[in-house]
DNA sequence: GGAATAAATCGACAATAGTCGATATAGAAT
DNA sequence: ATTCTATATCGACTATTGTCGATTTATTCC
């Protein structure tokens, strides 16, 4: 596969990750902790929704590389990855107002 | 509804529409284009999709504003706002190396 | 006006994603 | 060792998404 669809691939995985409210207002909560990340009992009860359902978005999120999780006894600690997003960012100048029309040239 | 939620909602929505590696592959088609832009006849093409599927993914795209839509005839011209995607960029921001870990306080 | 054509919409179906309650796992505390 | 507790995983169900062929719509060209 080329290198380019394997790229595509990945931002879409990412993308797919970020394109859901709930995720979305998970990561915010997260960075707006003291210690910028937090258990999974905290994120159920600020999200209101099942434990079941907040560790299988969570799930979805590390799967894309978007957080990091790291064990603590039985508790489980969640957090941004920021160079993540930050990839993302820079793959979407490509389509950005900086970009030439043609600029994707030599990814296709 | 909050305006955080409001805008979370939004960008969940332009992410949802970035999260398939069929349309990112649309949009990095449209920006090759010596004009910046399509006909949905030349996106069937290149795809390798029915005519309703393209239609399809074109109009999600549309109405996460991230494609415009001009009418040429019965031809469709199809190309990238820009505009909507540094937005996206600003908002990711937020979950940036840049960003302590607090800077989302005011948006929860 | 009538035929040809590009694209949007419709209807059906298959595949994927979201949600929950229940169960399993694994570390902590006693 | 046993119990307790936080989280992960499983199974089932529902809702949403992706895909196609067929139809409709709108515009151009005779």
């Amino acid at each position: 596969m080329e290198l380019a669809k394997v790229k595509r691939d990945e931002v879409a995985r990412v993308c797919a990750a970020l394109g859901h409210s709930l995720r979305l207002e998970a990561m915010t909560f997260l960075i707006s902790q003291p210690h910028g990340g937090a258990y999974v009992s905290d994120l159920v009860s600020h999200l209101s929704r099942a434990q079941s359902t907040v560790s299988h978005h969570l799930k979805i999120l590390v799967e894309a590389g978007i957080l990091a999780m790291e064990s603590r006894g039985n508790w489980g600690w969640y957090q941004v990855v920021p160079t993540k997003l930050a990839d993302l960012r820079e793959y979407l100048l490509m389509f950005g107002l900086e970009a030439p029309h043609n600029a994707a040239g030599a990814l296709i």
